[in-house]
DNA sequence: TAATTTTGATAAAGCGCAATATCAAATGGG
DNA sequence: CCCATTTGATATTGCGCTTTATCAAAATTA
């Protein structure tokens, strides 16, 4: 049955021109109102609900009290007491913004921005390195991104040994991309490259074509490999065998004239292109050819250009849903931290979008 | 003298596939190590220069344990106790990444990345609502960018009010772009607009246009009276007055086939026109009245065009160093947060690229 | 009137960390 | 060998808030 006497000193600091006032608290609050600490979070959290009563008179004292002193509850101490932060994390191993990709990766932070303010949680983009030369997760062992609740992972260049410790660790996370690692599964959203490259490619053929060529990068990770995958079931499926359809790996300075030239003189009517940035250049080496698309050759594309550079008007192409995949990603994650755990690692495909473009035409000799 | 026994209980709790541990803390670590709570914050604040010593094994000891839990300060935790959290705050009054502007925006936050990296914070991006209908700062009295030691702000839609009063309460932020509020001054870090519009409208002038036509939408803020400014500048050092110097606030559907004949019958030959899709209205138009630029007309933008799909490719501008700005503004922010408070607002304005383009050219019936 | 319930409030613990005051043991000087 | 100093650590407080346990007084019931 003590009194305590709750002190009010609202000290005023002058820095310079700025007032750094120390900013009135909740026991500011309760000291003029004559009540105690705990009953002014009650009423401004409309705790009153409960079983928990205010009266009337009181609770206009304190509504008084916070009008005068102009109060604002601080957000720092209330995560604290509360447990969550409400922070996405979104952690790439490279630029967050990247130049050379600015196209690509724009469409992605797109929907992870709407989705988290549908959400209503905010945005924890890791750029502090803290020393190290490229980003990692784990900074001597320890795993940077706790500082959010949980988090969206994008990016080509991925350290499968992080991710494998990161899901075994139990943090939340979601990569948008398929990702696959070792000994276990990790939640992600990825597009259906298989399917829209089977189906890319059988229009190519049933544009005529008997003669394919698949020219892809040497960087063989999980996505080349679905677009692969996808090329060889088409070409299967309609019969066409492995001479008839063949696999280059050629970085882009390895696309030469004589390259080209041979592959026309074997009888090749159409490339499917694993990039925007191959393509421009086969189309180039093939103009010192002498052949024009789609006229004297066919083209298709797996995948949208990644900066605006490099964009060709009316490719025979699909579209990676990439608004979509990061909105997904948002809504997964969430799902995930609202289960607490209770969830095994869930994979979600989406779609590609076909487009048709006019750089698939007839073969100019049909086989 | 008393024996504490720290208890080590990091409950792991098994949900299906999933292991849940509770974050570790301070407490875990110092458990795990033998030693106290506080001597775990001392080290990894490097707080050990100064009068505090810890000896090498102890300081080991505790590096290892903490590499082992896997822990991570909690930034809340530590910003409330009065600590910073090396987070810096964007803020947006609209989408972060928005389409109609993406090509604008995306050049300030690759910027803001960059440095943000070299200063070693991370980035939280404002995206909750909270509820609210559009973003707010104050949310119900509360300034919700107060999880962030300082903030970057950018955008368009600013308001007034709100600036004011983070000012007033002292805390720290830079805004991209030129804002000015009542009764004191912000920090900001802006484009030139003013003399880059002299410049390129000096330009127009040297080609031997005497009769010009400034084109501006409705919008009136900081950027636009910096223009406006500059043609003024311009036109009046060479001798032009108000009828050989006319201003027009026309939105794009405002530009029409019978105001454009009105300007060319009065015998303006060159344009200046605010953004590239008011040029583009603008050439359409005239095209309509068969008049092509540079040949029959000629006409300058002030800036960058918005997004990709509007671009003129050869169009005489300016450009904004947008990336540039993104950084200074980080930069100039850092230095705001390691002045504490004892700065005061400080203006940053940086110079704009002057593209001489081809679409302004000497005018077909010189004055 | 005494026992019970309802009403309206208080006291206190805890969130995770930083900072400071305190303290015991080891070391060194006279 | 005793006292002063240095070294290396501990105990404690407070940041501002939420939440829960507790409690006194008023209202209701038996």
């Amino acid at each position: 049955m003590g009194f305590i006497i709750y002190a009010l000193s609202l000290s005023i600091f002058i820095y310079g021109a700025v007032r750094m006032k120390r900013r009135p608290t909740q026991l500011d609050v309760a000291t003029l109102a004559g009540v105690s600490p705990g009953i002014v979070s009650t009423i401004i959290n409309n705790r009153t609900n409960g079983n928990i009563r205010i009266s009337e008179a009181t609770q206009q004292r304190v509504l008084d009290a916070i009008k005068e002193l102009g109060y604002v509850p601080n957000p720092v101490a209330r995560s604290l007491a509360g447990g969550q932060n409400r922070l996405l994390g979104v952690f790439t191993y490279e630029a967050l913004f990247p130049l050379e990709y600015r196209n690509f990766y724009y469409e992605f932070l797109i929907g992870i921005e709407k989705e988290a303010e549908i959400q209503d949680y905010n945005l924890l983009f890791f750029t502090r390195r803290q020393g190290t030369q490229k980003r990692v997760i784990y900074q001597n062992g320890v795993n940077s991104l706790q500082l959010a609740d949980g988090a969206i992972l994008l990016g080509l260049g991925t350290d499968r040994e992080e991710l494998a410790r990161l899901n075994n660790e139990g943090y939340p996370f979601v990569f948008i991309g398929r990702r696959e690692i070792k000994n276990g599964q990790i939640s992600y959203v990825a597009a259906d490259y298989k399917r829209a490259t089977r189906e890319i490619v059988e229009y190519t053929i049933n544009k005529g074509h008997r003669r394919l060529a698949l020219v892809q990068g040497s960087l063989r990770a999980e996505p080349q490999l679905d677009k692969q995958a996808g090329y060889c079931d088409a070409t299967a499926l309609n019969g066409l065998n492995e001479s008839l359809a063949e696999i280059h790996y050629k970085e882009n300075d390895q696309i030469t004239v004589e390259w080209l030239k041979m592959l026309f003189d074997k009888g090749v009517t159409a490339f499917i292109v694993e990039s925007t940035s191959e393509a421009k250049r086969l189309a180039a080496v093939a103009a010192q050819l002498g052949k024009h698309a789609p006229a004297d050759f066919s083209y298709a594309i797996l995948g949208d250009p990644m900066n605006l550079e490099e964009i060709i008007p009316d490719a025979t192409t699909y579209r990676t849903p990439r608004q979509e995949m990061g909105a997904q990603a948002v809504r997964l994650l969430c799902e995930i931290l609202t289960a607490g755990g209770e969830i095994e690692p869930r994979q979600v495909i989406l779609p590609c979008h076909f487009q048709p473009g006019n750089t698939v035409g007839a073969p100019s000799h049909p086989a």
